[in-house]
Parts: structure tokens; sequence; C-alpha cells
DNA sequence: AACTTATTGCAATTCGGTTGCAAATATAAG
DNA sequence: CTTATATTTGCAACCGAATTGCAATAAGTT
């Protein structure tokens, strides 16, 4: 699995992670880049940058698909204990580098976890 | 808003959560309530017992809507700040009694927040 | 019973996401 | 540089959860 070819699509999708430090939908980038390539073949490329470890992904408050740059996330162990920020104001999602500690659960084997947080972000909160 | 008549359909639906402890799926309660009435009445009912603060809402892993009665939580604040366990073997979601806590995050104003965790039930770990 | 208003059923629609397959293209081999 | 081969892409069709409009039906009132 992983990314094997370095093609022109794929360079377009990481540049946009690139200048665009939050997490971004799925629908933003295929709105972005429509003219650029096929919604298809961005679900296949994130689905890949995925499991190279390069990028995260995770729900936002409507079910739908949201990606970010892994920053602490190791591909193998790739637990997501970060939670994630959406603004209900200006729907702006970003990971948060803080840690929510999950206690442990009596009878269960947790593997893993999603956090999303709702609420105004820094600029919407002034 | 809420619900105004007890009609058929929503003492059927109600049922349903009277005789299962876990929380229900709308795509299980549209299969098991098939010939009793109509899926968008389903939609509808749920809607609006959630908006009456008898049952709440969240989503799974695949972005899908779960229900399950409501305990701690009032109609008027709505934060469930409770975890919900989702069995990655049985695919059985419950609530979780206990509470997570999430720190403070600066120059944010937390609004909601869900905790969705993964891995084996009490059944399916033994 | 008659009336008013909420509720329901049905069919069509929306939209995020997926699939199959043929055409295009990156990379390795010669 | 050219050929071979395996990956990647585009396209169009499809899937399934959720929503919508509207006419028909049923609750609750008087």
């Amino acid at each position: 699995m992983g990314i094997l070819r370095k093609t022109k699509s794929v360079k377009s999708l990481l540049d946009e992670f690139e200048k665009d430090s939050s997490a971004i939908s799925v629908t933003a980038l295929i709105e972005r880049l429509d003219t650029e390539m096929n919604k298809t073949t961005i679900y296949r490329i994130l689905e890949r940058l995925e499991d190279d470890g390069i990028l995260h992904s995770f729900l936002g408050k409507n079910g739908h698909k949201w990606y970010a740059k892994c920053k602490g996330c190791s591909s193998s162990h790739h637990h997501d204990v970060h939670p994630h920020f959406e603004c209900t104001e200006c729907g702006k999602v970003d990971c948060l580098t803080i840690n929510i500690t999950i206690p442990e659960i009596p009878n269960r084997t947790l593997e893993t976890s999603q956090v999303l947080l709702q609420g105004k972000c820094e600029t919407c909160s002034k």
C-alpha cells in the first residue's frame, strides 16, 4: 500500500495542505481542484496519503470527511488521540495539539478514539 | 417544537428504545419497522424526539446517525459529554456513563463535544 | 360530528462517496 | 531513448443515507 508514484495530481493535493495549515474537507478539495483533477482521483489519492501516514482523516459534525496533515502520527500507530475543533461560525476545522485522556473502561478494549469539539474558533470568538 | 401528538408510529419507535438499552442506528430502525412505517416518518419522529430531549443523536464511525435514550441530558442543556462506544466486532454502540473531561482551550469557546470510542465491547473482548 | 392542524406516505431528489473499466502515464528494464 | 509493465486517472454509472414537496390521513379541539 501507500504512495508509489509522484504524479502531478499527488503534488497538487499535497500543495493544498502545504498552504493551508488547517484541516480541509474533501468537498472543499473537490471544489478547489475541480479543473485539475477528477473527484474520484481526489478520493483515491487522499486514501493513499492516509495509508502512508502523511495525512489523517476524521469526520466533521455532519459526517463528512476531513483530512489534515499528520504531525505526531506514525503510519503504524495511527490513533488520533488529538481532538479536532470545528468552528460553528466560519466552518474552519483545526487539529488541536492538546491530548485528551481517555480513561480505561472496564471490560472493554479500546482501539481508537475520536474527539470532535465544536464552538467558536480563535478568530470568531473575539 | 417537539412532540405534540402521540401517534401509533411514535409509540412504536419509543418501544424500540424501551426494549433495547443500547443505541440504535437509523438504518436499523428503518429495517426493523419496515412494515409499520415509512422511513421518512422515522427520520422525522426521531428528530422531534431529540428536540424534546427524549433521545439524543450522534454519528458512528461511518458517519451514519445513531440515536439513544437520554438519561442525564435535559433538552435545554444538551451537550453530550458522555462518550459513545462502538464495537468493531459486533457493531453494537453504547452510551458510556463515564464523563470525559475536555480541558479549556485558549481563545476558543467550546460549545459541544463528541467522543466516539472504538474497540471490543464487553461481550466481544472476552 | 365537524374542523383545524399536525403527521404520515410516497416518490422524487440530493449529495457524499464508491466501483468497473478503458485510456493515460510514471517508472523500470533493455 | 524505446519498450515493457504496473500504477494511476477519468468517466460514467451507481449506491445508500438523508431530505423535500405535496397530497392524503389521523389527532386533538370545540
